[in-house]
DNA sequence: TTCGTGCTATTGTTAGGACAAATGCAGCGG
DNA sequence: CCGCTGCATTTGTCCTAACAATAGCACGAA
């Protein structure tokens, strides 16, 4: 009752209760705009969940709903018999289930692509069970070269199973993978990533003008649709001047 | 109707209603314990959460939410209309808000540190600023080298803020940074975590036992309490044939 | 056959209420 | 002055209830 915070306007305005975007979806965006846009400072207390609903019409599950998505986000911090408070430490953007070509286009880089090969090839033993297909099946193997601004940053490998066999290198040219699976209906739902480094290996090193022998950074993906069906295996190289992994941790 | 799944007995034994683990939790953690068992398996389907509730004398929001962690964690799946399956992928278990020596400690092997050096000096402007305390202020600075089974994995190097200038080197020698911290009632938040990979530097080949030059795996972490306050800043270095980052990411 | 329509099953969203547990603070007694 | 008790505040957990949205399937019409 003391320090009581005053809030923007823009944070009560009518919410839209006919759309298809859930409540609790619209006032947790609202928030974090505001909170990232510092219009509600770092350090500040929020209001307590009820009287938030009050103002707003909501129901307190659908407040807290919205709350918790900022608190796993790592925005916001909720102490029993404190409050709600925004969290002071910078947020950096978590990885996500995006390729490299999104995350660049988001960041205002162009990104440009370079298919280098593309060819369908029986799957040895140890793709088969990377790919869960039979060996000897025929897949799609895909070896890209990724460059921002005009500058080599990542050597792209990845393996599709056969169902993908009509892609064209003209497809990847402009539109990066993920999106060209998008837009035939496949969703990936879960992916598994391994981190790592190593030396450059092979041509690797003139692809991406670096010294023969370089430190890479690697990342190994195994990307699967909601049924558990693989659809992609890649293992990627980046050079490590140029890119790195940012991730945000949450407590509990 | 049809295929109906059939279920361990385990799973609906009586919950503990009076202690305080949360009955949400006591459900997902039985659930998550018989799948990664595989006692339920991997593609198999749920029941529907409302006779789950009746089965164990729960209100659907409960049950829910006791999915809801699961499939947050990427074990199971949730489609409108159909129900809820378990994911047919592995799960890696995700970088989480630990230390490499609770890493290592859970997966069996016996972690080693030596302590290199941790000594009190002035805090430069890029430190000062990293710590988010004034130049020159006296911080602690420890270098550490992590081994598990006598083969050294990582160089860590660590900075803390004043208010933890009384640690010594023979609490770092047996409990590891984080636990230390947790000993003392320090309970880290949030973190942010930036992966990437470099040349060795300095003596670090030395410590490590790799050629002059090798490539190494590296992480930067600053930590945070719940206050926003900075509770430690570390540059580590691993050995990226023995060392690597593994996620599981979750869609949506 | 093929297409669409409507029914059923299941999860998604929202509401409103109740009690528990933790925190901070004021007030009281030593 | 110090410590303890009890109260007010706030989030944490749990319940009942209702309706919406989506997927799959059976059934009927063209």
């Amino acid at each position: 009752m003391s320090t009581e915070p005053v809030w923007p306007a823009e944070l009560f305005t009518d919410l839209d209760r006919t759309g298809p975007v859930p409540l609790y979806y619209q006032i947790s965006s609202r928030l974090e705009r505001a909170i990232r846009e510092g219009v509600i400072p770092s350090g500040a207390r929020l209001e307590n969940e009820i009287s938030i609903g009050e103002k707003l019409g909501l129901s307190r599950p659908t407040v807290r709903r919205a709350i918790q998505e900022l608190v796993d986000k790592g925005l916001l911090v909720r102490r029993r018999g404190i409050g709600t408070q925004v969290v002071q430490a910078r947020v950096s953007r978590p990885v996500e289930l995006t390729s490299l070509h999104e995350d660049l286009s988001h960041s205002g880089i162009k990104p440009s692509t370079r298919v280098l090969s593309l060819e369908r090839v029986p799957a040895d033993a140890q793709t088969a069970q990377l790919l869960n297909v039979d060996p000897g099946t025929e897949i799609t193997r895909i070896r890209r070269l990724r460059s921002a601004d005009g500058t080599p940053m990542a050597v792209l490998e990845n393996l599709l199973p056969p169902e993908f066999a009509d892609i064209t290198a003209e497809h990847l040219e402009n539109k990066g993978l993920y999106e060209m699976l998008r837009a035939r209906g496949v969703t990936i739902k879960i992916a598994n990533q391994t981190i790592g480094a190593r030396r450059t290996q092979g041509d690797e090193h003139e692809l991406l003008d670096i010294p023969k022998g370089s430190p890479l950074l690697t990342m190994d993906r195994v990307a699967f649709d909601q049924g558990g069906r693989v659809i992609e295996a890649g293992h990627h190289c980046y050079r490590p001047d140029l890119y790195s992994f940012s991730t945000t941790l949450v407590a509990r």
